[in-house]
DNA sequence: GCAGATGATTTATG
DNA sequence: CATAAATCATCTGC
């Protein structure tokens, strides 16, 4: 399998070439002299090493070459002249070519579709161990096997090897039509489908043909979680969300309309009398039905503004909100979505959808559907450990009951049932849910009393943090404070592997989760306080980290500009802050990474950059400098305050350094964000700001705030952009990277300095408010 | 692009 | 194996 490479492709293609003049070169000199014996002390001297340009072709040559000689040898059952030593009767046939090779000539004729000198190939092949495990030939053994009829012999190879999943589809065909072949001629009548059906349950495929992926109706059964979980969230989506469905299901956009389409006749057709819950939907209420249906029956906070509650992730696009306080907490996920929303779990990241509200040192909100735009949600207060609230139902009780300091284990469990998606399980003893798959887990360590230190870090959102189709972050605005504040996160739509995020203490360790859901493993946990580490693969992940430390303000500003984020920190010099980015070309191409940080960031073996404020990375140096593998690293040298730039197109997440320990800054938003946002009757869920601010009063305070102009003018160039040039991801390919991206790269080359001389203005200006 | 009707296939049950 | 139910695809009309 891993011998399947771009060279080996190469070499087929010689082969295939080369096929036909060997052809016509047997045809015209049958006794034309026959390949040089190989030395029997050297089974493979054609080995690639010593083949130079020429030597490719020439052994492919030579392989057909031999192998027809060998073939008719063993027709013939005589052996001319037989220059080469070997007899073809002889178990000890040496070879001639390598099982590379071999594996070439298989796939040639594989794919030339010429079985029977396929099968004359196999036969002139000598036993060998060597060749025994090589995937081609055995694909090649099993065609053969098909094409003769010897099925009990196909069955016996596509039983015995692990087949990489790429002949998967060819060999499962093979597998069944075997079976059908074999049934047909015992009935001695065509099959129908419903007896293809009972034979295929009959024998299903073996697990070395099979990745195990659960299939109803020729789709996946995750495809179709997807697919009801949009239709839960909206009946009638809109081509982009289509779009970004086909994608994560791998479905084409047909597939996905029929869909929905024969999804919502179902429901309407009262007289199936079926799945009598689905239907009663209220068309018109589609935004209720959305969460009222089906699963989500606990969920109170459901009936608030959920028409805007589109979140049609594109698949992998994993955005982590985190915050850190005197916690630890470490978001691992695939196939978690906050927010109700499932995403399969191989690939899908954690989201923070919706309206959804992170707050609170020990606290986790997910999916809070109904909040509003000013509306704060704290479950968190100093005495609460740890609370999470999942879809607007806190499992508090759950939580603290087992309580203390010793929340170790938090999951995130993600289930069909749309629920509860969160569990903390204290001391290590898992708490689950009914329903919940236990493949992605959160874990927190090292959890302490909020009280215990200086001040926990607290993330608020004071608006609902909204992601739509369009993998845009949306912080809706905060209103006027003065610190600034932010717009809008956008993430364009990049596919990206899911991530775990610890932190700790001052500590972030972004870290990539295993795309088949694992769990996380911390590194961070050694990572050192202080320090913030983004491993690769990280994609747009983002993390909001608050120095812990009581006495130092830190801040960490977010930009995102097209698909550029801005890391800034404020932290004191003293902690010795590092940054530790560790990002592969494509997500650091893709997500620029722009960092004002007044702090030590380190490079990574790979790919490795430092910042120093107020210098201005955008995507375009990053991109290159990291394609370049230069490192620079610059020591921190002043704490510096970072002001977000409030271009069109910038979002920033700040942390409000000013809040003081009985400062509340908590900013609810005078105006709706994007229009679409809107507080509703989630008051439930909602609690003053003042009373937030009684509970974290003395905690440092991370404020995310949209300016509206710059929300104004970000969603509409982001949305175009994203729609039309950026990252537009066909089923296919995983990363497309338009030209627009290139475009952009450049544009914020160009203004570069002048963006940098502008954040020297106003941090100069910031400080002097300070 | 959607609704409705309908065909074909898949799945479940006896 | 027959049958019903469930599901997906296709066609038509709006």
């Amino acid at each position: 399998m891993s011998s399947a490479s771009p060279a080996t492709d190469d070499i087929v293609i010689a082969v295939e070439i080369k096929e036909e003049n060997v052809m016509e070169m047997l045809s015209e000199a049958p006794d034309g002299p026959a390949p040089p014996p190989p030395p029997a002390a050297a089974p493979f001297p054609m080995e690639h090493a010593g083949s130079a340009a020429g030597g490719e072709e020439g052994a492919a040559e030579q392989v057909l070459l031999h192998t027809e000689l060998l073939a008719r040898n063993h027709h013939a059952a005589s052996s001319p002249s037989s220059s080469s030593s070997s007899s073809s009767s002889s178990s000890q046939t040496p070879l001639a070519f390598s099982p590379d090779h071999v594996a070439c000539v298989c796939e040639a004729l594989q794919q030339g579709g010429n079985l029977d000198r396929l099968a004359r190939f196999l036969w002139s092949l000598p036993p060998s161990d060597l060749l025994r495990g090589n995937e081609s030939l055995m694909k090649a053994r099993a065609l053969v096997a098909f094409h003769q009829g010897i099925y009990a012999e196909l069955y016996s190879i596509l039983e015995s090897h692990n087949f990489d999943s790429s002949n998967h589809p060819l060999l499962q065909e093979l597998w069944y039509k075997a079976r059908y072949t074999e049934a047909e001629r015992a009935r001695g009548r065509p099959l129908g489908a419903v007896d293809k059906y009972r034979l295929r349950r009959k024998y299903p495929l073996p697990r070395t043909i099979w990745d195990g992926e659960e299939t109803v109706y020729c789709f996946k059964e995750k495809s179709r979680n997807a697919l009801k979980e949009l239709y839960k969230q909206n009946r009638y989506p809109s081509p982009a969300e289509k779009r970004n469905l086909a994608k994560i299901t791998g479905l084409s956009l047909t597939q996905v309309s029929n869909w929905f389409k024969n999804r919502r006749q179902r429901d309407r057709n009262p007289s199936e009398t079926q799945s009598k819950s689905e239907s009663d939907g209220n068309p018109s209420t589609e935004d209720e039905s959305s969460k009222g249906r089906e699963d989500l029956s606990p969920h109170p906070l459901s009936s608030s503004s959920d028409g805007v509650t589109s979140l049609s992730l594109p698949h992998m696009e994993p955005v982590y909100m985190q915050q850190l306080g005197n916690t630890k907490i470490a978001l691992s996920s695939s196939g978690v979505l906050l927010n109700g929303n499932l995403m399969p779990a191989s690939t899908s990241p954690v989201f923070l959808n919706g309206s959804s509200f992170l707050q609170g040192p020990n606290s986790v909100i997910l999916n809070g559907l109904s909040v509003g735009t000013s509306q704060t949600v704290t479950l968190n207060s100093p005495k609460t450990v740890s609370s999470v609230v999942s879809n607007g139902v806190s499992i508090t009780d759950i939580l603290s009951s087992s309580s203390s300091e010793d929340v170790k284990d938090f999951k995130l469990l993600q289930a069909s049932v749309p629920n509860a998606t969160a569990a903390f399980s204290p001391s290590n003893i898992p708490v689950t849910f009914p329903g919940l798959i236990p493949s992605s887990e959160v874990k927190r360590e090292g959890v302490e009393t909020a009280t215990s230190q200086d001040g926990g870090s607290v993330v608020t959102f004071t608006a609902p943090v909204q992601i739509n189709q369009y993998g845009i972050v949306q912080i809706p605005n905060s209103g006027t404070n003065g610190q600034l504040l932010n717009g809008s996160i956008g993430f364009s739509s990049l596919q990206l592997p899911p991530v775990s995020v610890a932190a700790s203490q001052g500590n972030v360790s972004v870290n990539p989760s295993t795309s088949d859901g694992g769990t996380f493993t911390t590194e961070s946990s050694t990572v050192q306080q202080g320090k913030v580490f983004f491993s690769p693969l990280a994609p747009s992940a983002v993390v909001y980290t608050v120095p812990n430390s009581g006495q130092a303000v830190g801040s960490v500003k977010q930009e995102g500009l097209e698909r550029s984020l801005v890391f800034s920190q404020l932290m004191p010099v003293s902690q010795n802050t590092q940054l530790n980015v560790n990002m592969s070309s494509e997500n650091i191409s893709s997500a620029g990474l722009q960092s004002l940080a007044s702090s030590l960031v380190n490079v990574t073996p790979s790919h490795n950059f430092s910042l120093t404020p107020p210098t201005l990375l955008n995507a375009a140096e990053l991109s290159s400098g990291v394609s370049e593998s230069q490192s620079m690293s610059s020591p921190v040298t002043s704490t510096s305050t970072v002001i977000s730039i409030s271009n069109t197109n910038y979002a920033t997440l700040q942390n409000c350094p000013l809040i003081t320990s009985q400062d509340l800054l908590s900013i609810s938003t005078a105006q709706p964000v994007l229009g679409e946002i809107v507080s509703t009757s989630g008051d439930r869920v909602s609690h003053p700001p003042a009373q937030v601010h009684q509970d974290f009063g003395r905690e440092q305070r991370l404020v995310l705030q949209a300016v509206p102009d710059v929300k104004e003018n970000f969603i509409p160039n982001s949305e175009s952009k994203s729609t039309g040039n950026l990252m537009m991801l066909d089923s296919k390919s995983k990363y497309v990277m338009s030209n627009m991206v290139d475009t952009v790269c450049e544009e914020l080359e160009t203004d570069k300095k002048e963006l940098a001389k502008l954040q020297t203005v106003q941090m100069d200006e910031v400080m002097q408010d300070l």
